[in-house]
DNA sequence: GAACCCATCATTTTT
DNA sequence: TGATGGGTTC
């Protein structure tokens, strides 16, 4: 086996059995993974056929699809590579019957889920103030992640007047969903189990497919999804799960540390390999890293260690306030830049997102390209719902949540009392209100809006009947013109809708690449595509940028420079965890730290704020407990006072450096900064408002081609532009592909270039 | 039915 | 600081 040392060898070969490998941070887990399949098929004739792979993400998914398919050739397109609730979904599509439900079930996201609370909020006339939507979605969903049904919960709460009113809005939820024909993201799971606890032949089919399953990042998987792979798992007991109980990040969302812990207390047969050479830090990070997690109890012992060089000590740095802190960032930035590095191999990381702000406007200040993962969804978008509203109402009429959203949208006269009218006869009529809609005329009380309920049902059915034909692109495309919406936010002409119609026609630009990627493209599975895979596997950047995230969005990556922002108490640790009765709180806090440290392969900068502005009010705040963490002899602390708030004689108390900015130090680096900054880079993904330019955001594209140029699409390839259109601040412009043919798109999103 | 004002409340994130 | 939601007013 090329290139693997005797641990990682020793995890590929072991096949048959349980297997738990423990693998520290930078240890090449992806690679052993990757070589074990490859093991598998190559030296244990293993048919690709029976090989299950689980990842939590999609990004991860992919990213091992590839790795798998570059190494195994062969036969590897049939190994399933899934994320836990697309493999699900993958089950119930084709059983869901078997259970008593339907196979052509809808997925509810948040925001669904948030409106299906709130009905039943009204239906059993609680408080919103009791019992806020967003507090009845997290109980509802970790009672799922922990696999308790409605009536399990009932009993586990019983004698607590609240839990148990919180029981009852989770069985009116879930009847609700089932009635409209819906699941939610738990539910997938839950469901799975269900159906192989009732269907045990169909279990079996399962069991016999999957004898050799991986499960990645173990230890974020929760309750249900050990349920769920221990049942897969049974009969032929070839289980092999990897993770690091290290780097356990996301118990805030149901992940169980102890399915990893007690791994072998669950499989007593298991074998454990730990993999702990680590082939990422310089040993002087690796030892920070180590200095920090080894005040964590509870862990499984491991100790990573590293032939890396020592590489230069860990800088630590505090300033007077976040400004500061962002300011003497752009700095080392530049400094970086001057001895030679790109900006890609730069990351800034925080704990909150709250904090990029100050950077980003820093940055821009300063003209340094960056991009920023995380922030709000694409599919979160206001116009992106409504339209993906549409859709689901189109693809399942049973749905309310999803037709009550789009009704009266854009404004068509149907106002709430009508809707109301409509849900009590369909209620009383026991059925959708899609049905209510369509029997308009004979729904007391609505007579006025029946010829408006009759267009638009007769408008819905049209669509139903176009989406019945396949062609998805244009059934999207009737929608946005025969709705109105489309011309409604044209007439806008603001910035605002603007934006809205670039949003929509990158939605167009999706569902497009879907069919051109899908054998046989339905409705169904567009949506399924929409809901299952979230947006943060945008466009591959190309273009040479920093990149800001938080830490938790830091999992699994690695830059050789890191900057740890904000480390300060009650920031990071956060308060909450620090005032949390759980005493795992803080070290969760820690691993969170852990997992930033690694991700630097070179240097290392960290640093904090003596005063910082957090939810409009400025805070005081010491030195992070972790700074304390990392061995002396590890770390230089530039102008470090320890203890002290900002306040009168502490200017006193640092030694060298230059920690207080005078506020324009950084400008005259920007003169002497030895690269170009380009305009037109600085448009970051997940900008939080629709269509607002972050201030000082440059202009969009700039275009260097015209009608009659041939130009190259990242995705469509060769094309020659057809015509040109102005629209808002931005080019509408029609390519005719030589692989795709016709297509519109805004000048600023398709990235053109001409050749 | 829509525009506006005031009060409230703030981690982390994927599916 | 800022986003969001409810209530009020036109």
């Amino acid at each position: 086996m090329g290139g693997l040392n005797p641990r990682q060898e020793e995890a590929c070969s072991y096949t048959e059995g349980p297997l738990l490998i423990l693998a520290g941070a930078g240890s090449g887990k992806t690679r052993v993974i990757t070589h074990r399949i490859a093991y598998l098929i190559n030296e244990k004739s293993v048919n690709p056929y029976n090989i299950l792979a689980i990842t939590f993400t999609n990004k991860a998914a992919g990213a091992m699809r590839e790795r798998v398919d570059d190494i195994v050739g062969f036969g590897a397109e049939s190994i399933w590579v899934s994320t836990f609730h697309s493999m699900c979904v993958k089950i119930l599509r084709r059983f869901h019957d078997r259970i008593g439900g339907q196979n052509n079930f809808t997925i509810y996201d948040t925001d669904d889920q948030k409106a299906a609370i709130k009905e039943v909020l009204r239906l059993l006339s609680f408080d919103e103030k009791q019992y806020p939507v967003r507090a009845m979605i997290s109980a509802i969903s970790k009672a799922k992640e922990e696999f308790l049904s409605p009536s399990d919960y009932e009993r586990k709460v019983a004698g607590n007047y609240r839990e148990e009113n919180i029981a009852k809005i989770y069985r009116e939820y879930q009847k609700r969903l089932r009635s409209n024909n819906a699941l939610d993201f738990d539910d997938l799971i839950f469901r799975t189990i269900d159906l192989f606890m009732m269907q045990p032949e169909v279990l079996e089919m399962y069991q016999e497919r999957f004898r050799y399953i991986m499960v990645d990042e173990y230890q974020d998987t929760n309750h249900a999804q050990f349920i769920l792979v221990k049942q897969l798992a049974s009969k032929y007991r070839n289980l092999c799960v990897v993770g690091d109980d290290d780097q356990s990040i996301y118990k805030f969302r149901g992940a169980n540390i102890y399915n990893i812990l007690n791994f072998e207390a669950e499989y007593p047969d298991a074998k454990v390999v730990r993999l702990e050479q680590n082939y990422r830090s310089t040993s002087t990070i690796l030892d920070a890293a180590n200095g920090v997690i080894a005040n964590n109890e509870g862990r499984k012992d491991k100790s990573l260690w590293t032939e890396n060089p020592v590489g230069e000590k860990v800088r630590f740095t505090r300033y007077e306030d976040d400004r500061k802190e962002a300011m003497g960032v752009t700095e080392k930035i530049f400094g970086l830049l001057t001895e030679g590095h790109r900006l890609s191999d730069i990351a800034v990381l925080y704990r909150t997102n709250a904090q990029s702000r100050m950077l980003e406007e820093q940055l821009v200040r300063e003209n340094i390209p960056y991009s920023l993962v995380g922030g709000t969804n694409f599919y979160a978008r206001r116009e992106i719902r409504d339209m993906v509203g549409y859709l689901k109402c189109i693809s399942n009429p049973a749905d309310d949540i999803s037709l009550s959203r789009i009704m009266n949208v854009p404004r068509r006269g149907i106002g709430d009392t009508t809707v109301n009218k409509l849900r009590e006869y369909a209620v009383l009529k026991g059925i959708s209100l899609y049905d209510a809609v369509l029997d308009a005329a004979s729904v007391p009380g609505v007579s006025r809006a029946v010829g408006k309920l009759q267009a638009f049902a007769e408008l819905m059915e049209g669509f139903r009947r176009e989406a019945g034909e396949g062609n998805l692109s244009l059934l999207y495309r009737d929608i946005l013109e025969r709705t109105g919406y489309k011309a409604e936010l044209e007439a806008e002409k603001t910035d605002e809708s603007a934006s809205r119609l670039e949003n929509l026609q990158e939605l167009l630009n999706k569902i497009t690449d879907y069919e051109m990627r899908e054998e046989h493209p339905t409705l169904t599975s567009l949506l399924e595509e929409i809901s299952l895979v979230a947006d943060s596997d945008v466009e591959e950047e190309t273009s040479d940028r920093i990149t800001l995230m938080t830490l938790h969005s830091a999992k699994g990556l690695e830059f050789p420079f890191v900057f740890m922002v904000g480390m300060e108490e009650r920031l990071f640790p956060s308060g909450m965890a620090m005032d949390s009765d759980d005493p795992d709180a803080v070290e969760e806090e820690r691993r969170l730290c852990y997992v930033g440290i690694t991700r630097a392969m070179k240097r290392l900068y960290l640093s904090a704020a003596m005063r910082r502005m957090v939810n409009g009010s400025i805070n005081y705040s010491e030195v992070s407990r972790f700074i304390k963490e990392i061995p002396e002899n590890l770390i230089r602390k530039d102008g470090v006072k320890e203890r002290g708030n900002g306040f009168g004689d502490s200017f006193g108390g640092f030694s060298r450096g230059e920690p207080y900015y005078d506020e324009w130090q950084g400008s005259t680096f920007r003169k002497k900064a030895p690269y170009e900054t380009k305009r037109n880079q600085y448009q970051s993904f997940g900008m939080k408002k629709a269509g607002m330019p972050k201030p000082g955001m440059p202009e969009p594209a700039k275009i260097d081609y015209q009608v009659g140029d041939t130009v190259k699409h990242i995705k469509f390839g060769r094309g020659v532009v057809k015509e040109m259109e102005r629209g808002g601040n931005d080019y509408e412009v029609t390519v005719i592909f030589d692989s795709v043919g016709e297509k519109r798109m805004f000048a600023s999103l398709a990235k053109l270039r001409k050749i």
